[in-house]
DNA sequence: TAAATAGTTCAAAAATATTTGAACTATTTT
DNA sequence: AAAATAGTTCAAATATTTTTGAACTATTTA
């Protein structure tokens, strides 16, 4: 049985689990700041309906900020959500 | 585009991304001690078609050890692959 | 104000992953 | 030797995820 704390790791994990997703953290990381959506989908070629896609799946799972500013949503790594459910997970389960 | 290194991150996450693979490696966690697949599968209420499939996934991951011993496989987390795939992820991307 | 740009939403199509049951191998118990 | 047990493999069925293109909103530029 799944319980709740579960419910929010195991979508972490989904998040990470997608090629397009795991280049996507990867660049925001090396990039270190904030990036606007279009420009990630333009380094990486992927689509911008797959890319609107899988923003969403990693901000859901708490991964990325994101903030809209006028026409454009820039987004940036989120390291507490890293910490909490990746670095410490084998050490807290 | 994927590295190499890469195929191997993405097989470790979703390895972790399915219900059923976490509570198992929640309880070889627990349990801390190899553990027949039948007594986890038992305890989990995992079908052993299921189990089978989804030992032999985390098995490819890497993130659990197994060893038949007659009838029956023995398995146990590999803690040396939580801690270089998991724990030091966001530190090594 | 018309055209372009950034992103979202939707439903359908395509791709992947998971579950199931039957048949199988190998070992152990009766 | 027959029956039971532990696990695997296979193909089909089912479920879930991802991609696609068209239509949409909102903002900016020409």
């Amino acid at each position: 049985m799944m319980n709740t704390n579960n419910v929010k790791q195991l979508a972490v994990f989904k998040a990470l689990a997608d090629p397009a997703r795991l280049e996507i953290v990867e660049y925001l990381k090396h990039v270190d700041n904030e990036i606007s959506c279009g420009e990630v989908g333009k380094a990486l070629n992927i689509s911008k309906t797959s890319g609107s896609y899988h923003f969403k799946i990693l901000q859901e799972a708490g991964l990325i900020n994101a903030r809209k500013e006028a026409r454009e949503k820039y987004v940036s790594l989120n390291p507490e959500c890293f910490d909490k459910f990746i670095t410490n997970f084998y050490k807290n389960i």
